[in-house]
DNA sequence: CGCGGGTTTGATGATGCTCAAGCCCGGTGG
DNA sequence: CCACCGGGCTTGAGCATCATCAAACCCGCG
């Protein structure tokens, strides 16, 4: 249960194999089906997930109730709605599964008392967020800067699996497009090229 | 020279005088002047820079030559390309100074070598990631979310002083629009309601 | 077999871009 | 002190991209 989150550890820091224990006995392992919640608008966002297993989304409903993805999160990535999560503020987005799968869930508290025992962890979440902040500001220079078709492409080329496992209108919703939007475009590379 | 960041970082961590002290030595002061790069696209960025006094932009350029705005940095911010300063590749945006400014520079191996000897700090940093990944989420959920005129609100909402500062096109360029329908927005706002 | 979610296709329209010109204002030099 | 210059902002006309709405289609599953 915890092999993919040591990982991920190791990949960064090192622990001996008592601190990861310990490390881990900070976690509560999750179950989530595919569609179940793990955090619903106007909740607070109790956890960051870790994903062990599985797939989920992030994303924000506008007044329009058009979803707009944030973040997809597979085996090995984290996922939470950050400003919830520190300030316990109601959050405004919601965190669902596309697929069933298997959550390492750290409350706020616990996270605490880890960096508090495990002072380590601080350089691993430090990188980590280092990561995800590189990642979020490609978004954002890629949402300024490029075309429907150039960040459809950018994204594929990113990620080239992410369409086996997620439907199209989720990589429509990431991309900031409608699916019709997408569904021309790739016809149009299929096409023509 | 150093009261901003010491501000900045006792808002965060508790440093003694001497680790305070410690900290500073790592950093390299530097004054720019309006216009003057700190990172060119091309070039490696050596330093992640602390914003002491006056105002930078960070920014790419696209195949079209048109600029846009990745991030402002004010008094007390950071800005760099962690990109390229992590991994020592060339860097695909530019920064430079929209004020005279002074800076604080912290070299890769300074930051690793300060992380080392004064271990607290991994917490600053973790923080202020932390707080930079929550702010480029709400910037992509509002990119993926809101009409242009929708953003441009927000913005002055969430800066009320910036348009004092930046010029319009600058913020254009940071919404994601052209400084043409940023005037007209404004005109549209300024008349009508 | 038929239902339902996801994808495709088509027709129409809005939002924001492009290009081009004019304006405002502060700074510089004659 | 005034004329000129240049940068930034505004305004207008035409246009491209992408959204909307509606219908048909595809396919896996009960």
């Amino acid at each position: 249960m915890y092999e993919v989150l040591a990982k991920s550890i190791r990949e960064k820091v090192f622990l001996n194999e008592d601190e990861m224990q310990l490390c881990a006995s900070f976690f509560t392992p999750k179950k989530l089906r595919k569609k179940q919640y793990l955090l619903q608008e106007g909740d607070v966002c109790r956890y960051t997930a870790f994903v062990e297993k599985g797939a989920l989304r992030s994303y924000h409903v506008d007044k329009k109730d058009q979803e707009h993805l944030i973040q997809f999160a597979f085996e090995g990535w984290w996922i939470a709605d950050s400003y919830s999560f520190l300030t316990e503020e109601p959050s405004a987005y919601n965190i669902d599964a596309l697929e069933d799968a298997e959550l390492l869930l750290l409350t706020l508290p616990a996270q605490e008392e880890l960096l508090l025992k495990v002072p380590k962890m601080e350089r691993y979440f430090r990188i980590l967020l280092q990561k995800s902040l590189i990642a979020m500001q490609r978004r954002v220079v890629s949402s300024l800067s490029y075309t429907a078709e150039e960040k459809y492409i950018k994204l594929m080329e990113a990620y080239p699996n992410i369409s086996q496992r997620v439907a199209q209108q989720q990589i429509a919703s990431y991309l900031g497009i409608t699916p019709e939007t997408l569904s021309r475009i790739r016809k149009q590379l299929a096409s023509g090229k």
